[in-house]
DNA sequence: TTGTAGGCGTTATCAA
DNA sequence: TTGATAACGCCTACAA
């Protein structure tokens, strides 16, 4: 029943040499530096390596040159699709490049994290992209020391490790507040789930944006993940806390369109008795049923750019400005539009 | 302006060997082998390697063992959520073992998907996970030769090139199409968005149950990825073909979710007039109004267990059956529900 | 229980 | 333009 697992021969950078009649070096050479291999080498060189079907084992390349061609991702979780999306642009930035992304989730430890840093550390990587901007001083230090091109991502901030792309999180939360209160909401409550910094930040948003306007706080927060499911019990719990809220802003999309779902199991009718605004612009917020208003980040582009960021900087031409911000676009939709356009 | 990233150094094992007078190979198998270490040299080693930080050069140990610590994960795209939940699965299982999960995308290309394997082969990886069991002859020749084990994960099927893990396709659809009559629906239409090779054997399960039935086949697809808003629109076109249809199966919650939109935007009481089930058990079919019906998989099991294969492949326990099948269940919610419980 | 020697596949450094 | 040689850091085999 044992079966046993035996590689298939993989050739060598000497058996492209021997092949093409040229020594190992010159073979090397030749897929490194062809401009500086006489072009009739050139070609029997590429012609063994097509024929071999030779890959270079990426273990020598790295243990030989020092430097490898991995990209260490740090995300806290791959499943939260804000994650993915940003996986998704690096991924296809990274494409048919060189680059290798490899992933990691710290869970949201920051003592995973630090782990996660150090091993990346020991394969001598050739650039890295964390999440957040809340790395503790071990892991900036760390990151530090990698001798290699560092891109937070998500948010910015003062003080970049090396260069960061991202958008404002507080800023972004006020503008969707902002425009609950300007459609006449009054009491607007704050729907969260796994409250981490990007969210805490938001929350803050909301708050200082609620207490210029003199309005009430109402604030529910759970520690679990977000999720449609938990946007209903929040909302379920904030009714009955505060029956008279007409409004809330929530954490992430989906959890705005679980509490959309409580509006419309209990029969209150969104719109007009509630106003629902979400968080991140989820493909669902714009199939809703009312659609959510929501605030749209750029996530995609902030992992397709932070990985371009990389290749330019070891290509040499690091970014003037390290702190690349992205923004952030209010996308009204009919969950808050209580006024007719243009009116407020 | 130009920055210059400089690496901090780097222990390497002869600096722990130093540090506490032995030589290199005793600091390895203190590392590998503490067992054949004396327990006081073992401490002398280990206290050298927490005070140095030492973290051994994944490189060298690739190279000079042949053997990575790599674990190839090959699927078509790291956004779909269904692929997510199977990476999370994937990624908790490797933990903090030994192994290391790298991804790659696809991108439903079984081009790319060759060269991606070709890439892996010269990794040495520990392990391959590649998703369906749709491999080209050449992609299954490239996973033969890697001489690691294999694990074809989302379904399973007859010729397995190692092992595999995963759920029957076309069964599940008929089990939820069965459903539909069962509830008095008759003119059931089938929605599929991006239809990969398991899609089409959903598809297949339809038209296997409804062709039993006697039943009129109604099937609209799309080559778009699935969401909410492909939904809403495929439900859309749908009554605009066959205003008559009085219940849908797709391929996926989403585009489920996106029917079911469309339903409430038009009126269109559900489940009284239009049955609808989906397929996956996303959490946002849980949290629905009403609740979607839906085929649960367990995408997330099947990751995490084959990560365990692979790890129980290599310590020498092959499992005695290489399929495993992780079935699936109908879950019933509301969207579906026109009779009374326990009637139909 | 510990150490010596050799090699893994590639690249950097020189020299030709 | 090409090649010889010596690393890179670790592991396997063998020897002590």
């Amino acid at each position: 029943m044992a079966k046993k697992y035996k590689s298939n021969q993989i050739h060598t950078l000497r058996d492209v040499a021997r092949a093409s009649g040229v020594s190992a070096v010159t073979a090397s050479r030749a897929l490194r530096t062809p401009d500086r291999v006489a072009p009739e080498t050139l070609a029997r060189v590429r012609a063994a390596v097509a024929r071999l079907g030779y890959v270079p084992n990426p273990a020598a390349q790295t243990l030989a040159s020092g430097r490898s061609r991995v990209i260490g991702v740090v995300i806290p979780s791959v499943t939260n699709s804000v994650f993915a999306d940003l996986l998704r642009g690096v991924m296809d930035a990274a494409g048919d490049g060189p680059f290798q992304p490899q992933i990691a989730n710290t869970r949201y430890l920051s003592s995973r994290e630090e782990a996660i840093l150090r091993l990346f550390a020991s394969q001598r990587p050739a650039g890295m992209i964390v999440a957040g901007i809340d790395q503790s001083d071990a892991s900036r230090a760390i990151l530090r020391g990698m001798g290699c091109p560092v891109v937070q991502v998500m948010e910015i901030g003062p003080d970049p490790i090396d260069m960061m792309i991202g958008g404002p999180q507080a800023e972004a939360a006020r503008a969707a507040v902002a425009h609950l209160i300007d459609q006449g909401y009054r009491r607007i409550a704050f729907l969260g789930a796994r409250m981490d910094p990007r969210a805490q930040r938001r929350l803050f948003g909301y708050r200082q944006e609620i207490a210029s306007a003199g309005l009430p706080e109402r604030v529910l927060t759970t520690p679990r993940p977000s999720s449609v499911t938990v946007g209903r019990q929040l909302m379920g719990d904030l009714l009955a806390l505060h029956p008279d809220t007409d409004a809330v802003f929530s954490n992430n999309d989906d959890v705005a369109l679980g509490a959309l779902f409580e509006c419309t199991a209990r029969g209150i009718r969104v719109p007009a008795q509630m106003g629902i605004a979400g968080f991140n612009d989820l493909d669902l917020a714009a199939g809703a049923e009312p659609g959510l208003t929501t605030v749209r980040t750029h996530r995609y582009r902030m992992g397709s750019e932070a990985m371009a960021m990389i290749a330019a900087a070891l290509a040499g031409d690091r970014p003037a400005d390290p702190v690349r911000d992205t923004g952030f676009e209010l996308v009204v939709r009919a969950s808050t539009r209580r006024l007719p356009e243009g009116a407020g």
